[in-house]
DNA sequence: CCGCTAACCGACGAATGTGTCGGTTGAAAA
DNA sequence: TTTTCAACCGACACATTCGTCGGTTAGCGG
């Protein structure tokens, strides 16, 4: 897709890279047991057996995936979100940040978030450690403001707010895949909207 | 499991149901792809031939599955929430509903939400039109709330925000089933302190 | 120009899973 | 009791896909 490398031999960590690529489309379009190696394959211009001289079963494929797919995403959020500003202007720029993602990488964030359970016991857990430490990391990130609301970050129903939060902002990004003329801008606002403000909407309330 | 019926046989409309809630159970824990018809039908209490006897094809017996799973989500929620009341006192009560159907058929709610892409082309586009017209729906429940917020019940981006409301109470009620113990009581609170209050926490807010 | 490493391929074996079909037998009706 | 319907089963045919293995050849280093 980048160049033209028609049917060209490339050194292998090009073709490793060229793989986990063509895995994620594949993996993030059909799930995981609905995918074919013989998909990834095609995608990635070889045929199966080279899959296997990279990777030792599928399973660890997905794996991979996911771990690079992640460690993309943390690396982008964490390089737009400054630790500074009013707890208001922090959480913008977190969604700003997360919807960034979503718009550059569309078929990471929906292998990453979207087929919350499905797929084997071992990648089940692997998804569950992902999972795990980033609600643990935007529950610190949030610190103050969770006891500005009177919780303990620490507490077991923090977590739970912090779920709710990214649980609601991802179900936002889901629907702006398939809506993708609205602007981020917008998406911001109205995240803000609900997570900031409040549906109640009191007087006197500002979103900026 | 509900009574002793040790290998007998059995009327079709009562076998019928029993395929239906044992395929309930294993599509949700393994996902559509992962089952095997053999599976569902030793947790029914028959062999795979019998399902056949019952419905054409896997992918219709998820179908199924689905569609009156969500029709039970539905009289459920409908059941326990007035029109009337306060716009808070509706959302709470809304909440509380969903919360309660959580908690009822958990296997229920994983497959109706937690599985968001996933499966094949024809049974996406039946969880397609669910997702749809339960959006809908509870934007018409919020229709006055919404407009309060300056939003169009109507236009696109308030769909977003009811979007952003539904995957933020399930991804509560999805780190409720990892935490049992909290009380369903707490976790309205929790919800209506991020959802009605907002996180900017308003001297004056108050959720109640 | 030559040799050798490693990138690549085709074909095979085994396992798993779907849907079909003919036949058997429990139990309700006559 | 006898008949009859339908609930039930075992076994088969066919498709898909994972993972393996031996061999082929591109292309870089000498």
């Amino acid at each position: 897709m980048a160049s033209r490398e028609l049917k060209k031999r490339m050194p292998g960590s090009a073709r490793r890279a060229r793989i986990v690529e063509a895995a994620l489309e594949v993996f993030a379009a059909r799930g995981y047991h609905a995918t074919a190696m013989e998909e990834i394959a095609i995608a990635a211009g070889v045929t199966r057996s080279v899959l296997y001289d990279h990777f030792p079963s599928k399973r660890v494929l997905m794996i991979t995936v996911l771990q690079e797919q992640n460690a993309l995403l943390v690396a982008h959020v964490g390089a737009r979100i400054t630790g500074s500003g009013s707890p208001g202007r922090r959480l913008r720029a977190t969604l700003d940040a997360y919807f960034s993602f979503a718009e550059d990488r569309p078929a990471a964030r929906r292998l990453l978030f979207d087929h919350t359970d499905e797929d084997d016991p071992e990648i089940k857990a692997v998804r569950w450690g992902i999972r795990e430490t980033r609600t643990r990391s935007v529950a610190v990130m949030l610190g103050r403001d969770l006891r500005r609301l009177g919780l303990d970050p620490e507490a077991e129903i923090a977590q739970a707010v912090v779920e709710l939060l990214i649980s609601g902002t991802d179900g936002l990004a889901q629907w702006w895949a398939r809506h993708p003329a609205v602007p981020r801008e917008q998406l911001v606002e109205a995240a803000m909207l609900v997570l900031w403000n409040g549906l109640s909407q009191l007087p006197g309330a500002d979103v900026r």
